[in-house]
DNA sequence: TCAGCAATAAACGTATACAATCCGGGCAAG
DNA sequence: CTTGCCCGGATTGTATACGTTTATTGCTGA
């Protein structure tokens, strides 16, 4: 096979910056599961992929130049982190998270969040508010110069920023989980595309963190998600029969 | 010499005297990875399998009578809910939640049972409550029968029929981890064995809830956790003068 | 012309083979 | 007696082969 081509990037920026001598880091050749995992997570996150794409098992395994077995390793953690589904003897799909699905997982960020939020401002240090604000400008940076689609993600990555600061990694893989999700909703029932996600609302949240105002943090944030949730349609269109021309007729 | 023996019963088996599994082989459209992951987490539910257990392919695969493909599958999923860890090139091991770990789940199930437990009263059905009534008096039964790993599972399956009943997939998959892993937790820093979970809170909670007092089912639900985790010693060893003992073998 | 069915191709499910890695015992040097 | 090395066995990592299922295509017949 041909994997000259394909294994031309990728191969040892190991940042062994940890002075952990233990083996607890698999390190060197991060296993190219994990690889392929991060690699669809980023297009999911992304928008380049979409709601029910196809995702074969033999096509991702060229596209990275491994075996089906690692491919599926990655398909299986995505499917457990619900942004992929996987149907017995027909394969993997980017998911398609239903009305309820939106709901469920906004209500969810709405309880979890502010709690994490309170307590990213509660432990919050200047080494980690630097690179909050950071992440905030990098985001703005990309929305400005129209790069929609990684603006997207950086604004994921700041709300996951702050679980890493809150130092409560159950809270910070939930959201992890929850963050992932929210991108395929935003792309699926988003009402208006322009507005992705105040960027101000996120310059105000890190600067209650950086003041340590636990209160106002957790405040913040449920603004935040409640002012996200509302520009979403999130509405039951159980009236609505024709799915066929809104679907075919959409262009 | 291998696959005689394995192969031998690999047919159809679902003969097996174990009196452990109760629906042990029922059919093969059961993704039979299912089957193990489930097969390995009620072991754990029920304090069968402990901390630090290796759980080599090999062996698992054998006493399934499956592939070591298949084992893997399953042993992946049990380190996504966090209750098994899989090491490079050393194997899957049994978990063993760290101190900060069991501070953690504990905050995330006071955080979130509590308004899984309002839903749960706000939408509760009769059917619902007798399904949760008879939840509750089997594991009445169990400890008072003796069989205090049968208990733990009951109690655990308590707490998730709440979950159902609250009707929100989201919260109930994040609720089935917590629960999984408060049992390793619990065996691991329980301080007497003889309480395990006070069936009174759970059978005023299931009053609350069947006579849809949200409120009331909320704080019972927080009082609830609260006691279970004052039961533990979660207090930080400090003073402890051999640190080399505990943590160069603690492995 | 179109419904129904058969053959084919593509993809997934599982098992197995081989390579890579780790762990332990034994032996030799200090 | 300790320390270091080396090697054999055991276990995991990965690739591949084969069986099974699904989806599509093309054909036949009304």
């Amino acid at each position: 096979m041909s994997d000259g081509a394909t294994t031309a990037e990728g191969e040892d920026l190991d940042t062994r910056g940890n002075g952990q001598t233990r083996v607890s880091v698999p390190m060197r050749s991060v296993d190219r599961s994990v690889q392929i995992h991060d690699g669809i997570l980023a297009a999911i996150l992304e928008h380049r992929l979409h709601p029910g794409t196809k995702l074969g098992e033999d096509e991702i395994g060229a596209i990275y130049g491994v075996s089906r077995t690692i491919v599926r390793a990655a398909l299986q953690s995505l499917s457990h982190e619900g942004i992929v589904v996987i149907e017995k003897n027909r394969g993997a799909f980017v998911a398609s998270p239903s009305l309820a699905e939106a709901v469920e997982v906004f209500e969810a960020r709405k309880l979890i969040e502010p709690t994490i939020a309170r307590r990213a401002a509660e432990r919050s240090t200047s080494t980690d508010v630097a690179l909050l604000k950071r992440k905030m400008d990098d985001e703005h940076a990309a929305l400005h110069r129209g790069d929609e689609n990684t603006a997207i993600r950086l604004s994921g990555e700041f709300h996951l920023e702050i679980a890493r600061m809150a130092d409560h990694k159950t809270f910070e893989a939930f959201l992890r989980e929850l963050v992932a999700r929210s991108s395929l909703i935003l792309l699926l029932y988003r009402r208006q595309k322009a507005q992705v996600c105040g960027t101000d609302h996120h310059l105000e949240l890190a600067n209650a963190i950086a003041s340590c105002d636990g209160n106002l943090a957790s405040r913040l944030m449920l603004d935040h998600l409640a002012d996200i949730e509302s520009g979403l349609d999130l509405v039951e269109e159980t009236g609505t029969p024709p799915p066929l021309a809104s679907i075919l007729g959409g262009l």
